[in-house]
DNA sequence: GCAGGCGGTTCGGTCATTGAACTAGCATCG
DNA sequence: CGATGCTAGTTCAATGACCGAACCGCCTGC
């Protein structure tokens, strides 16, 4: 994985995905990046993470082929929507915690039907489960912690994969 | 996140699931406890994780409720189980990489009606999503990298979350 | 009593992360 | 042209998490 070196001794999967996407920062990054910020300094302005670090991990991510670099920016590829169904996962079970916190939650509208996905990602009406580009998510709730254009922007409804700002 | 500090500035449910699993073993962990593996002794040898490391996690896992000791062993909580979800899908991502390095893979049978379970965690035959207590674990493929008997036990078909040894 | 297994802690060394300062490329403007 | 500013990315010392091995205390069986 990203951080430390990996899990060679695993005979699984779930090890295997790890060693990708599983330190502090690349989940978070591939979030974002699903949500329409593409460019670096948006990302560092949103994670506050370290600019040494947000490099690294973007390097490997366009090295494995979940991120392609157009100019400067950097897009999704159809490689990383199997990863999706995990952010969405791990968002459905942070729910709780962060509703808690007095934070937003998101949903996520199959936009052909117009009605909100539940939380195993499934559209109530067509039945079907949405890949991302059919998804348009948006913010209920909280107060918003961030004031900079791009979060702002991130809160409106938006499509899920279209560059942002 | 156990790693680090956490993520207080990110008004997200990701963020709050990441700052409980988001760590280097975390996920490892409760993978094994899913499976069945509940001694101390046991996740030591499977993961490789030192003493200490596998020491703290467990004890941010019981803090959070998601794991409950019970004498010399650890159980997993029903508040754990929308955890499974995400490391499914996570599975599911990372089948390729354990593929193509000649590894396992692991199928999940509805034990109701006998047939595997997809991508998504749906059972074919009755359409629902089975709760972990309801799936059959077994591995297909690769040739087993460990000899250790708790391993071996995890390798033949078996349902989760019933303690393995 | 005592040997051995088990869960867990302690401790020094190592390595990734952090945050701030710095470099380099590119475009705009006067 | 030269100055200015923005963006992506690197460098570097300090911090802190992780690592591995040794150690500790508890319980059990002989």
């Amino acid at each position: 994985m990203p951080l430390g070196q990996g899990y060679p001794q695993q005979d699984c999967a779930i090890a295997r995905a790890l060693e990708l996407v599983g330190d502090r920062w690349t989940l978070l990054v591939l979030r974002d990046c699903f949500f329409g910020v593409h460019r670096f300094a948006d990302l560092v302005a949103r994670l506050d993470v370290p600019r040494a670090v947000l490099s690294d991990r973007l390097a490997r991510l366009v090295e494995a082929g979940l991120l392609v670099p157009d100019g400067r920016s950097y897009r999704v590829t159809e490689a990383a929507h199997p990863l999706w169904p995990a952010l969405r996962s791990l968002a459905a079970f942070g729910e709780s915690a962060q509703a808690a916190a007095g934070g937003s939650v998101r949903r996520f509208a199959h936009v052909t039907c117009g009605t909100d996905t539940t939380a195993d990602g499934r559209c109530p009406t067509c039945g079907t489960v949405p890949p991302p580009p059919d998804l348009v998510v948006r913010a209920v709730g909280g107060r918003g912690r961030r004031d900079d254009p791009v979060s702002v922007a991130l809160r409106a409804p938006h499509r899920l994969l279209t560059p942002l700002p």
